[in-house]
RNA sequence: GGGUGAUUAGCUCAGCUGGUUCAGAGCAUCUGCCUUACAAGCAGAGGGUCGGCGGUUCGAAUCCGUCAUCACCCACCA
């Protein structure tokens, strides 16, 4: 009677669907009258691969765009990659090494060119694998961070903010990544609780036999040692004031000095002075002028300057300092020792605090408007606790070190002259202008000048995203940026809240003067059902690809989005796609039922009118809920709710209810009505679950070429009729009251029996009830049948009568337990309603309430005595 | 060392400014069904003294205090 197969199979579907909507241009917006709502993706790496991270973010991402889509909205999802400075490099320089080529055998151009190989190579992967996840991107707009209009934007905001005196170049202590050769930001130092050693050394005191005891975890770096601190209130070393010791092995004389920055209860309460390498060391080396001796290369192994221990890591120096100093006898002991140490959060070695010259950015104006909006919610967080975590950052801000010793980048615009001192211009020709009038001599060329070696951090180019996208760097005030910008939301994890969303925030106030984003919703971290984040050394994080291959797109989006409330980690579990994939799979059988019903010219029924109209209430109310929950971002709820309407209402009540018997045919009216509904709940659907809503949707009737369900607009709620509601809630619990008795009896669905009601009985929906309960008669009696199972619903008594299929003690017993929990429950009510102070200090509803409690519970005991007295006669 | 959030059925979570529901959902579990849309299913059922203690209140999962456990963020104690 129908085609369809009796299991949905998601890729017969999925990839025909996605070329019919990127085929007929439906991803693509441009601007129009109509009200934009628009997102731009959290640029994935250019290198990059889906992982189930990406799959729950951009799952989100296409559900808002594609909502908005349907309500009427000019949707626009802008897709692009972010280049990865850092990460990138790093992958081209180990494929380097693998061909056994060195980074420092290359010249910048050729590593360039090897990067854009890998780059165009590898590149573009993760867009395409967005495709299967049926994200809704306008692909036209498809951008890259180190694109041409991107790359221009860069440039021309560093060379803003330096003008504007924001951005100066000077010597710091910064994180030195000795993997990756470049300083970092402080935000890409990842700290690690670890299991070290705390080292007790003796240095000599100059002109006296004792030693000096000084703790520290790092022995390797005595060689660096330019003085000893103490803190002048420690009376346990008055005796080292003024006084000069030798340190260890080194042999090198170093002045005892005095400052309250040291820790009296720390280890023996002396300090060893490292200004080159320790960021506390080197502001007491600033403070007391002390010689500052950089013991290390930038590889992290041993330099000249140490004088010993020369080109070997500074690990094994650790290691090795520990047995000469032991055999010097100038260790004292070693203690077990917790600390933290920083690691590089891309090449995950351990920093080292390196002064360099860096070129940084000011913060603390720039701060200010950014942190305002989101403190008063011009800019929205869900969930809103993340607002504290933005506003303790965005509090303390620390200049933002900008500049990376990385080829792989947007290079920093700034030219040195022959005779020193710089300058900074977007491009060689302003800058040999800008040359020649700083320096008076106009026969210089752009070969005296010598650029930067340096590029950018990757986020100096990712905080302009929202911006670059519609060129409003470069074409301030363009027609895109008056329409798009502000965008409407952003969905991103809180992992990058400081990397990148404050500092995009900061830049639309700066640039744009006008927040980038009016929501920010903060998704959690996809983690194991162990609750351990997903990693490859695990082998715990499954490949989205595959689980869409097992589980269908629609499926995976729907298990990700069931269980991912806004900023709640997810715990994967496969279970949840089956969940989807078994939706998708409900979903599917039902428009075959549907589908497959003949129509003839026959009168509705009764109880066919009653579902349509209560279906239609209902539906009503879910839409209103559905719309508050997508308000607050909270989509898992609203896709629960459409789920139980879907599966609960839909499914098991309401087709149920209207299924003509077999092989007949169903009348007009109804079956109108259902393919409406159906039509209404794929709509809801689709932003969940796009592939299987299109395909039905498609098969509901006739579309034309180019039609699509994403076009279709969102049905409106309207006023639902609250009584049928509650008429047919209590049918339900009537049907289920029989078929109860049913099951305990062992009466097969097709013995047709009848049910008796004590006293009147005015539901509306006796014939709803008939259906599903399978009854011939329904009829109110003024004393059931001596041989009736009964229940109650509410204070109303129902009997099936059994004939001699009844077992009376069973029925007494029931009826007993129930009356005794009744008068329980009235006796507490009656103890509430006796305490004066309750009835004089509670509200007058809540009061009513109890009262309305104490009358039923009392009718409901008065039927149940009634019934006791009946069956014990 | 600071800060933030969490602790409600076996699991994952709702429960808004205390009271119309002697605590809700999904999954899982148990029981009975291969009933002609769907066993990736149908029908039914069980399951929590809302982390502990104390307080405010006529009344607390909901407010306050405290303790415990967990998670995350920030911080230059070598």
């Amino acid at each position: 009677m129908n085609t369809l197969a009796t299991v949905y199979d998601p890729k017969a579907v999925e990839d025909k669907w996605y070329k019919y909507w990127e085929g007929h241009d439906l991803f693509k917006s441009t601007p129009d009258e109509r009200e934009p709502y628009t997102i731009v993706i959290p640029p994935p790496n250019v290198t990059g691969v889906l992982h189930m991270g990406h799959m729950l973010n951009e799952t989100i991402q296409d559900i808002l765009v594609r909502r908005a889509r349907m309500e009427g909205k000019n949707a626009l999802w802008v897709p692009g990659t972010d280049h990865a400075s850092i990460a990138t490099e790093a992958k081209v320089v180990n494929r380097l090494a693998q061909q056994g080529v060195k980074k420092t055998d290359l010249t910048r151009d050729e590593f360039l060119k090897h990067a854009w190989d890998w780059t165009h190579e590898h590149g573009g992967i993760i867009l395409q694998q967005l495709r299967k996840v049926g994200a809704s991107c306008d692909w036209s707009r498809t951008s890259f961070t180190m694109d041409e209009v991107r790359s221009e934007s860069v440039l021309k905001v560093f060379v803003d903010l330096y003008n504007k005196g924001l951005i100066y170049r000077g010597v710091r202590m910064v994180n030195w990544d000795p993997k990756a050769l470049t300083a970092l930001s402080d935000e890409e130092v990842v700290y690690k609780e670890e299991h070290s050693k705390l080292f007790y050394l003796r240095y000599k005191i100059v002109g006296e036999d004792g030693y000096a005891i000084v703790a520290t975890t790092r022995p390797e770096t005595i060689m660096g040692d330019t003085a000893m601190c103490i803190n002048p209130k420690d009376p346990k070393n008055q005796h080292l004031r003024g006084k000069k010791v030798i340190v260890p092995l080194v042999g090198r004389e170093i002045p005892v000095i005095e400052d309250e920055y040291v820790d009296i209860e720390f280890g023996t309460g002396c300090l060893k002075v490292t200004p080159a390498h320790d960021p506390n060391d080197y502001m007491l080396g600033e403070k007391y002028n002390l010689q500052s001796i950089d013991i290390f290369n930038d590889n992290g192994t041993l330099s000249e300057a140490a004088g010993m221990y020369v080109g070997m890591d500074r690990f094994d120096v650790r290691k090795q300092i520990e047995k000469d100093l032991e055999a010097a006898g100038l260790l004292e002991k070693v203690e077990a020792y917790e600390n933290k140490v920083g690691y590089s959060e891309r090449t995950s070695v351990a920093i080292e605090p390196k002064l360099s010259m860096q070129w940084f950015l000011k913060m603390t104006d720039l701060v200010k408007p950014a942190l305002k909006a989101v403190m008063e919610d011009d800019i929205k967080f869900y969930p809103a606790k993340f607002k504290n975590t933005y506003r303790h950052w965005m509090t303390d801000t620390k200049d933002w070190c900008i500049s990376r010793q990385l080829w792989w980048g947007h290079r920093i615009p700034a030219y040195f002259l022959p005779q020193g001192g710089y300058v900074v211009a977007e491009s060689i020709e302003q800058a040999v202008e800008l040359a020649r009038k700083k320096t008076g001599n106009a026969a210089l060329t752009a070969a005296d000048l010598r650029q930067d070696e340096d590029c950018l951090d990757t986020w100096f180019s990712s905080w302009l995203w929202p911006i670059s996208l519609f060129d409003g760097i470069n074409k301030p005030g363009n027609e895109e940026m008056k329409y798009y910008y502000p965008t409407t939301d952003l969905v991103t994890g809180p992992d990058i809240i400081f990397f990148w969303v404050a500092r995009m925030i900061i830049a639309g106030y700066e640039y744009i003067g006008e927040m980038p984003f009016k929501n920010v919703y903060f998704t959690g971290i996809v983690r194991d059902k162990l609750g351990r984040k997903m990693s490859k050394s695990l082998g715990n994080s499954p490949d989205p690809l595959e689980l869409i291959d097992r589980f269908g797109a629609d499926g995976v989006r729907m298990g990700l989005m069931l269980a991912a409330p806004a900023g709640n980690d997810i715990l994967y579990d496969d279970a949840l796609c089956e969940q989807g994939r078994n939706f998708n799979n409900k979903i599917w059988n039902a428009f075959r039922l549907v589908k497959g019903w003949e129509v003839a010219d026959i009168e509705q029924p009764e109880h066919s009118r009653l579902a349509v109209e209560w279906f239609q209430s209902i539906l009503d109310n879910t839409l209103a809920e559905v719309k508050d929950l997508f308000s607050k971002f909270r989509l898992s709820e609203a896709l629960m709710a459409i789920y139980r309407l879907f599966w609960e209402e839909f499914s098991a009540w309401y087709l149920e209810t209207i299924k003509p018997a077999y092989q007949q045919p169903i009348d007009k009216k109804t079956l109108e009505a259902t393919m409406g509904f159906f039509d209404s709940l794929l709509r809801m659907l689709h932003p969940f679950m796009p592939f299987i809503t299109e395909e039905l949707w498609q098969n509901i009737s006739e579309r034309k070429d180019g039609e699509s369900i994403m076009y279709a607009r969102m049905p409106e709620a309207g006023e639902p009729n609250a009584e049928l509601l509650k008429a047919v809630a209590e049918a339900k619990e009537i049907v289920t009251g029989v078929r109860n008795v049913r099951k305990s009896k062992n009466i097969p669905n097709k013995e047709a029996l009848s049910l008796q009601v004590m006293g009147e009985f005015n539901n509306p929906c006796k014939t709803i009830i008939a259906k599903l309960a399978g009854l011939e008669a329904i009829e109110s009696v003024e004393t059931k049948d001596a041989t009736a199972a009964s229940f109650l619903v509410g204070t109303q008594e129902f009997a099936v009568p059994l004939g001699n299929n009844i077992n009376v003690e069973e029925e007494i017993a029931k009826l007993e337990a129930e009356l005794k929990y009744t008068q329980g429950f009235l006796a507490s009510v009656e103890k509430k309603l006796s305490n004066e102070r309750f009835v004089s200090n509670a509200p007058e509803a809540v009061v009513a309430g109890e009262r309305k409690k104490q009358a039923d519970a009392q009718s409901k005991i008065a039927t149940i005595q009634e019934a006791l007295a009946a069956l014990k006669k």
